[in-house]
DNA sequence: AAAATAAATCTGGTTAACCAAATAAGAGTG
DNA sequence: CACTCTTATTTGGTTAACCAGATTTATTTT
């Protein structure tokens, strides 16, 4: 089990490595946007590593956005700029894991805002997967289950209704870490779960009613509880 | 050029049926968290495709914290259970490339809440940071040359001295789409970037004096030309 | 000399064979 | 029966050869 984080660390700084020296060539031969990236079989050799090694690289800062391969023809930097491209490779290179605190702090500003858009722009249909998912909460925790999945495709569902794709990924992109967490710290026991019915109902209604206001000041009760209860535990 | 789009959307079409294809597996084999899923070599027989399409698949719902794939060993569904993982599948599946809208009111939210941050905790390493990538911002202006990228890394800046990680890195997801969008519409054009290198101080010295009710309030003032300009483009 | 065509090369993507570590099965020992 | 050690197998990761399409170069034609 040891062995594996560090294996796994291993990988990464490997990668990492790699990044940085796309960053150093991008820089070195003044690629500008839109310029071609050497060949990924010249980029192996001349980095001394596999060629997988750097596609898995090059996936990496596709998928931030600041590279873009294109089959049978190559990879291109993407329309930011060196100094942009510089700064954020940088970044990415440093980010380190999310803590919990961090990752409670994120969630709570996204869904105020998401509770506001999702009340202003719900459908129907988004309403019928709300509810869907509220119901499926509902009955878990009534029967005295765990329901924390539950909970958090419900607050998925919002997400959705909000209408703003972009707050929806970067949702998507917390929430398993979050679930972890709240799995790890035994957030969401069996007896606020009682109470949180409620409390999702009421948000429920609030986005039903297209009440904006109303929705956000009960996205914050709701996470008054779940606040500190996070924050004894810590 | 259309070839090219045919081809990676027609790659994005076998990825998302490997996607769903291991969501259906984990479903019918009943798979818990922590359980382990088939090979990748049995798994690219059952669906008929590579391993090297297994792979990619695995890995992006690595990304998104739902598998984890552990060297000689196998991968593991992440401990957020059955349901969970149904329904943040389908969410991943159907998740659309984000419009410009959504990009704009996504970061105007971040930003505001981060300025908040950053002049609660920001440090004098932070502070440095952010003077540099404000005077490469205005020595650019001044010039009179375009400066988007500088602007970012300014923003960027600020995001890091949030002392929030989860933050930055969604920061720093969703702002490569941003300066190609903004390039794209032709946002921040010499004229306007005049008047942000001012906006850009006020923020500087409301983080620097930490005060965040300021830092939150000349943020806003800041995104406000830029709110209205982009939504006169669209 | 310019344009059109054909061949050669270069590209990212795919495939299949190989590697080392981790696990599981079996043999041996007390 | 319990325990240790050895061996065989399975695993994700790596490597190298191959593919089809795009690009460039060379050749031919006008």
């Amino acid at each position: 089990m040891k062995l594996e984080v560090i294996s796994k660390s291993d990988n990464r700084e490997v990668q990492n490595s790699i990044i940085s020296q796309i960053r150093d060539l991008i820089n070195y031969k003044n690629l500008e946007p839109g310029d071609k990236l050497p060949s990924e079989r010249s980029l192996s050799e001349k980095f001394s590593v596999s060629r997988s090694s750097v596609r898995d690289a090059i996936q990496k800062l596709e998928f931030y956005g600041l590279l873009k391969s294109i089959p049978q023809s190559g990879t291109f930097v993407a329309n930011i700029g060196v100094i942009a491209m510089n700064g954020m490779i940088d970044d990415i290179l440093r980010l380190e894991d999310p803590d919990f605190k961090s990752l409670v702090e994120t969630r709570i500003l996204l869904e105020l805002k998401i509770a506001r858009l999702a009340a202003l722009r719900r459908t129907d249909e988004d309403l019928r997967q709300m509810s869907e998912a509220l119901e499926a909460y509902s009955e878990k925790v009534l029967k005295g289950e765990d329901a924390v999945q539950e909970d958090l495709l419900f607050h998925l569902a919002i997400a959705k209704a909000s209408g703003n794709s972009s707050l929806n990924t970067l949702m998507l992109m917390i929430t398993p870490e979050i679930i972890t967490n709240f799995e790890k710290h035994h957030v969401c026991d069996k007896g606020m779960a009682r109470s949180g019915i409620k409390e999702h109902q009421d948000i429920f209604n609030a986005i039903k009613d297209q009440n904006p206001l109303e929705a956000k000041e009960k996205v914050k009760v709701h996470f008054k509880t779940l606040y500190q209860y996070c924050y004894n535990i810590e």
